[in-house]
DNA sequence: AATGAATGAGGATTCATTCAT
DNA sequence: GATGAATGAATCCTCATTCAT
């Protein structure tokens, strides 16, 4: 019964590690190109498997896709807990951090968008999506809280992630940019975001960027 | 000579006519449907014309993809004009104004979205998007410009721009809402960014939403 | 009646003009791609005509081409006698003429090839092709008959355009050299050609070429 | 192991099974019409496979006309092969062969002239076709060399071998004469290539034929 | 006679998913 | 569990030709 448990886990950690596997390739794909025109054929090949595997692990593309999302946002919660331990949260840091994340990981927005836009989406598929948004969300709860001037700070908080989304949503591709660049506005524009949404105006006298 | 340029006028007018049409039936279409899974025999059939005859109004998809947004900036554009014809420029009104545009008018966010998601874009294409996205801008800064309080006006009007877009982007298809409590949502995000972009917080008093 | 004939004659005049207008396009138009991938619009274009006007000169765009693979034919048939005027035709530099030209006018021996390969022609577009090859045959049987030792002058001639026309099909579009390379290599061959049938062979001793 | 490699081994049969079973449909159609008019539904129709199964064994229409055409220039090198194994290569012999396999195997003339003529062919494919026409040309080669009179062979051998596909190109589809007409006439001029190309010419004194 | 917008059948190719081995 | 060949619906777009003006 042991020894059945010990294979059972070690068959266990194979197929975690073969998902991974999966993952990762998939990943390194979409940071290539557009994730939408990535094939379930190249993702096997890159993974180093076949595309029957594939359909072992994901029903379909779309969970797959969902998966990719779901550790993009596990990660960036983690990063803005670790940045944030050993102290209150605040609003500038977690501007920066997140637009910064976005800029590194543009499949995270674009998977954003696209679920957003138009994906349909399965009930478990939501349902998933809705687990990992809400501590994400929570962080930023906590950094509106702090500034301690906002009625009501969900509502708030929802507000601010939806204006970093659309920083990236609106730059990202600004055409005729380089990607140095776009990093450098979007990442302005977040920390004028931070200035606004918290309360240190005043002291707002930067001078004014020729992006645009 | 003048029978000449009659008939010439008349012409145009009957081409134009029927771009109209085309195109109207195609933003029908995409108002019923994600425009990325229209057709382009759809489009035709809902047009009343063959297939062919889109492709000599317009070289591909895209391009006509393209003609609808424009469509859409210029009609926002003029409805923002119209309402601040007598009076100073209201950043609260704009900022109603221009979610109720996009809660009316999927189409146009989900466009923006794709374009500025991937959607590969021609040189000329980006150039017509540019001139009609200026003048939209130009309405949003002098919103930003009447209030008064910021050194970097067209940049803080960007950030604007970007947080209604981003509300959008991410509440517009939020899972299990109808399209009535989206509406209600994204237009008291949309009155919040308005109250911490105009600074005039102290009034903000509302009751939370249960939204999320 | 007079006046009616010469009003006549002034429109005949002007419609031929302007036919010539559109073949000589079309021609230049084929000599810079390969005919095939010529449409009526690029011809249209060339011409400074409209679409429909090349219809009301050509029922279709086979009697187009048609015209001018026998415009070529007539004009190597011209060339083969104002070269042969002042002597006894001469099987080497008939052949030197022929091979000349075929490199001269790639749309020559690409459209001969298409017909032959499968173009299928109406019994006058029929008719018209032989009326135009029979003049350029003749010239080729003048010349072997000079040579003055085959049995059967007509069949001879036949193979000997075969060989021509079979040279330059052949090689004309070897990979990897440039046409001036084709051009020389066709143009030897063409000498072989002629000294095998002019049966003058002791006289061959050139150097070996590395062409293949 | 064994059994490992022997699976390997049914399945590349299999799989080599049905690529043959895709190619001779797709040459039985050829057959029939012109290669050039065969669509991929027709070829999956015929061979019994859908079109996506076609894609499979073939990136794209063009490798499977090559396929084909290479298969022709490997059966028609087997041919003199098999009849010139007991003797030296006699020139009238494989004049006659050839422009034979040519009258049975239109398609194999009509792709030659077709590669010739203007497709546009990627590297591999020039690569595969040089391998494939070398050995047919060495026969050639050979024939020519047993004559013993010319000083350059290869160069001899090439425009032989230009004659006798100028034959088929320039009569292949003589208009108003039915094929065995055809076959007749150019199984002629084929003999007649190979007096004229051999040193026999004085026994040459056929009756003339009617055909031109 | 000249025009050029309208037509629409028809083309090659893609790709997520299945399922027998 | 892993495999990858088979599937075929569905895609956008082309282009010779027509015909009302």
């Amino acid at each position: 019964m042991v020894a059945q448990n010990k294979l059972v886990g070690l068959k266990l950690q194979e197929k975690d590690a073969r998902r991974k596997l999966i993952l990762d390739a998939a990943g390194q794909l979409f940071a290539q190109k557009d994730f939408r025109s990535v094939t379930v054929r190249e993702i096997a090949k890159a993974a180093g498997t076949s595309i029957g595997t594939i359909y072992n692990y994901y029903t379909n593309l779309t969970e797959l896709f969902l998966d990719i999302f779901l550790g993009h946002a596990e990660e960036i919660t983690r990063i803005l807990d670790a940045e944030s331990s050993n102290g209150p949260p605040d609003l500038k840091h977690l501007c920066s951090l997140y637009i910064t994340y976005l800029n590194d990981n543009m499949t995270f927005y674009q998977m954003m968008g696209h679920f957003m836009l138009g994906g349909e989406m399965s009930a478990e598929a939501t349902h998933k999506l809705n687990k990992v948004m809400k501590p994400l969300m929570d962080r930023i709860v906590n950094a509106v809280e702090a500034v301690g001037i906002y009625p009501d700070v969900r509502l708030t908080a929802h507000t601010l992630f939806s204006a970093l989304n659309g920083i990236m949503i609106s730059y990202a591709r600004y055409p005729g940019r380089s990607q140095a660049e776009i990093r450098r506005h979007t990442v302005r524009l977040a920390g004028l975001v931070a200035e606004i949404f918290g309360k240190d105006l005043p002291y707002y006298n930067q001078r004014r960027t020729d992006f645009l």
